[in-house]
Formats: C-alpha cells, structure tokens, sequence
DNA sequence: AATCAACATTTGTATATACAAATAAAAACA
DNA sequence: TGTTTTTATTTGTATATACAAATGTTGATT
C-alpha cells in the first residue's frame, strides 16, 4: 500500500511516521555491514571526532533525550567501541582504538546510505526536503 | 538544540527521525485529552468507520505491521473500545459503544492537533511538505 | 561552613514497533 | 479426498526511545 493511498495520508503525523520508517529501514540496510544500528552509527561518529565528548552534548547533538544517549553507550560499550570514564558528575565518552580502525567502513555506510537515497530520490529533491524538514523541525 | 546546528543536519535519517519525534510530541499531546496514543486513536477512527475490518487492512491502511496491529487492538481491547471477533482465519474488529460515543472527541484531537501544526508552520507549508514526504516514501 | 539549588548522568520502567516463528485456516492441486 | 501451498493472524522476543525519579556533584547563598 502506498502512503498516498491512505484515507491519512493528509496527516502530518501519519506522512512523517511513514517517512521515517521507511528511511530507518533504508539506513539500518546499509549499516548492516558494520552491524551497527544507525543512530548508534552517528553517536560513534561523532565520538571518534570529538574524543571525551559528553553524554549531555551527545544528546543535543543528536537531538535525543540524556537518558536515551546513556542506553547507547551502554550497547557501544558492550561492543568494546566506546569507553566512559566519570569525574565528578561528567561522564567523558572516548572511542576505542577498535572504533578508530573502523572510521573507514562507518564513512561507507554512511556514503552508502547518501547514495542509496540520492539515487531513488535524485539529489536536489532529497536536499530541498532534508532541508524543508529541518527548518519545520526547529520551528517546532 | 536546533537541527540546523547539528553537524547531522544534512543527513536525511537524522532529519526524518527528529522531525518525526517532534511530530509525535506534537500529537500526543493533542490526543491527551482521550489518553489515547495517536497511533491507537487512528486506529480507531479507522475501525468506527469501517466496522469488521480485519487487522491485514488496518496493517496496509496504516502501513504498519500486522504484529503491531496486533498489539494495538490488544491495548484497544483492554480500554473497552473495540473488540474482535475470529472466523476461520479471519479476525474482524468493532468498535464498541464506548468508542463511537468518543468519535466526537476524537475529532475535535485531530483538529487539534492540526490546527497546532499548521498555525506554526503555515496551512500551505505544512501541507506541501505533506504532500513531498508522501511522495518520497512511495519512492523508497 | 552549612544548607540549598542547579546540574549531569544514570536507573527504573513503560511504550511503540519490528522481525521471525508458530498457528491455524483456506485454497489449490493431484 | 488427501496433501501441499498460501494466507491471516498471533506470539515470542528484541530494540529504540522516552519520562520521571534517583543519585551524586558542583556552585550559590546565607
């Protein structure tokens, strides 16, 4: 069934779930490789550049919930790709040499990814409404 | 935290899922008033207006899984608001008098909810960028 | 210095959603 | 008619994410 098919497919609500779940099977696809969840893939990243990160900054950064940040960790440290070391009330996340090593393959995937949507999609239209997107995002 | 200073806001994944949260926000607020999650009050409306639907087409209508169908309707089922009767492999599902007599205010969450939205963003923005997700995701 | 407020992070708990496997019924076919 | 295949739904299990409360720490105020 095709989202314009829908009686809701007027609905804010219904069109960006619907985007979004399908994006997040698209990138979930080309992050396989690396057997990485997406959002964990762009915490990795981003804590590879910037080494003892906090999680308060990751969670801004990435627009999610402290909480939400700390489950994240937790599963990239079980998979031996971050370390956090505590200092007071600040947590500093650092990326394992592991993790470092990997940088290559995450920056495919993400290529990958870009690729993949930019083919179906042709690149201006998907950057006009990344871009659309982001500006109703923040006037949200 | 804006979008638009996230080294990610280029990315469409980043900028579906963010705007897709702030949406469900958005809306579960609106529907508070019924204590219903918005996925569960589409849902419903869906099923007041086509009484025996089964759980396959509410999955297409709503492009959503049948296992989540599933798990709605047990919520639904739990709230007294609709009720499934099985033939044969077949399921139907009904809303119960409880809920019709709610349809009123189940509306008046919708408008809500889109009178919301489309006073910050605009009728005509909001509504373009509906119409560009929904042809998107029928691309990908 | 002692108390209090603000802050960063984590933990407990809950929800939405998915996938894969299980179940059970209907349809197709031999 | 008996067997196989397809279909609809449910169940088991797992993940992402959130909110609210708890914890522990620093900074501010008296």
């Amino acid at each position: 069934m095709k989202v314009s098919n829908s009686r809701y497919c007027k609905c804010m609500y219904f069109s960006t779930a619907a985007l979004a779940r399908k994006i997040e099977k698209l990138a979930t696809e080309s992050w396989k490789q690396v057997n990485l969840a997406p959002a964990h893939a762009y915490l990795l990243m981003y804590v590879i550049d910037q080494p003892g990160v906090q999680p308060g900054d990751i969670a801004k950064e990435l627009m999610l919930q402290p909480s939400t940040i700390t489950r994240f960790i937790e599963k990239l440290e079980d998979k031996k790709l971050v370390t956090r070391t505590v200092v007071g009330k600040t947590t500093n996340v650092y990326a394992t040499n592991n993790a470092i090593k990997m940088l290559p393959k995450l920056k495919i995937c993400s290529n990958e990814f870009y690729t993949n949507y930019a083919t179906i999609l042709g690149k201006t239209a998907s950057s006009e409404l990344v871009n659309t997107m982001n500006l109703i995002t923040d006037k949200l």
